[in-house]
DNA sequence: TAAATACAGTATCATTTGTTACATTCTTTA
DNA sequence: TAAAGAATGTAACAAATGATACTGTATTTA
């Protein structure tokens, strides 16, 4: 079990060592504790109170928009590489915020503490590139979320939909219900089984029971 | 003129004694460049290298997301002791970020030069602090915009723009036009007219040329 | 002051999206 | 294997929003 953490922390160096200083490699080596989860695990909920940021460095995280209704958007993606930026805010604003993080595919974090996430941004250049550039992706990607809603018919938004899980899951061939789909898109099932029939129809997909295949 | 831009400066000092550093305090006083905005100037356009990041000392900035078509679509205000982080993404991402900020009252600003911002990251806490709130403060309203976008009707995305118009303007009598509320909320016109309406019917507002009375 | 322009009110119709209801087929469970 | 449950297809209707067209009235400009 030792050896098999040191391996994975040894995947983290292969993939940060072009964009980390050595040292701060090493900080994160040591200190950073690393962490499973499990498909439909919730990486971070509402009045959470965050003692440690994730960074991932494996797996497929969802980030979604809730409301008290139980209702639910879908905002972004996170992969390998990102780091959870939004973590922070739901114990800082405890009232209000209303992000939930669920795992989409088995994932891996290195857990840093947050005490040692603002020493970093003093002691490494590396650091503070790393966590603006954080906060600008997320920022886009609520922009495009919000594009999206803004701009876009459904069926536009779901054939967006459908081109990103193809990107997220390196596969035309999607396992995915409709209703899981309404869920993302915050819509009802029959709307969006009613709107693939149309992509069908149109040759832009393939339907099967638990599957899709996207052509476009 | 120069007496009157130290005025400014002192007004930035009484605005933020409490939340820097005086040794910070002193640096922006020394190194910001007091600039002023006209209603309807641009503050900050797609494609624009920032060379300076504003800090707002008065005033108020609308920021809006854009679509190709010259659709657009309100995302949230900025006021004093804000910072327009979102400043950055545009010259970061060129390609895509479509974000812009235009004034919407007379704006005061002290323009900050970009390098500036790391070195006090690395020097002041408080500038840490101030940065990072401010990022989250970003990602919260765009997370409002969402929520409003997905999960509320028209008539209820209206209500909450004509509350924070009161809040923002201090006034519940606005000057505003239907055609400004539609392009705000990316609809039209006829659509606006006709919910302003019913919410005169109800009693929650009150209509008049240029004018609403809000009273709710 | 006449004409042009901006703002608002309203009716009508089209389109998009949401809702309900029910049938069919496949898969899992008792 | 029968029964239950999950996923999908589809029709019919309702509600929300968008689009067009035309009205009247206030304001600005020539």
């Amino acid at each position: 079990m030792a050896t098999n953490k040191s391996l994975n922390k040894s995947r983290f160096v292969r993939q940060f060592h072009k964009i980390f200083e050595p040292k701060l490699i090493q900080e994160i080596v040591e200190k950073g504790v690393l962490k499973r989860y499990g498909k439909g695990e919730i990486l971070l909920d509402i009045g959470d109170n965050m003692t440690h940021i994730p960074l991932i460095i494996k797996g497929l995280v969802k980030v979604l928009r809730e409301d008290q209704n139980e209702d639910e958007m879908l905002l972004y993606f996170l992969e390998k590489g990102d780091t959870c930026a939004i973590s922070f805010i739901n114990c800082i604003n405890l009232s209000k915020s209303i992000f939930r993080a669920s795992v989409e595919e088995e994932t891996e974090c290195l857990m840093l503490p947050v005490n040692l996430i603002e020493d970093w941004l003093i002691k490494y250049k590396s650091w503070r590139i790393f966590i603006i550039d954080s906060y600008h992706n997320r920022l886009l990607e609520l922009g495009e979320a919000i594009r999206s809603l803004a701009f876009l018919n459904l069926d536009d938004r779901l054939i967006d939909y459908l081109k990103k899980q193809v990107e997220l899951k390196h596969s035309e061939k999607l396992s995915i219900t409709h209703q899981e789909i309404a869920n993302d898109l915050h819509t009802s099932r029959v709307v969006i089984s009613r709107l693939l029939k149309t992509l069908e129809h149109d040759g832009k997909i393939k339907l099967g029971r638990n599957k899709i295949d996207v052509l476009i």
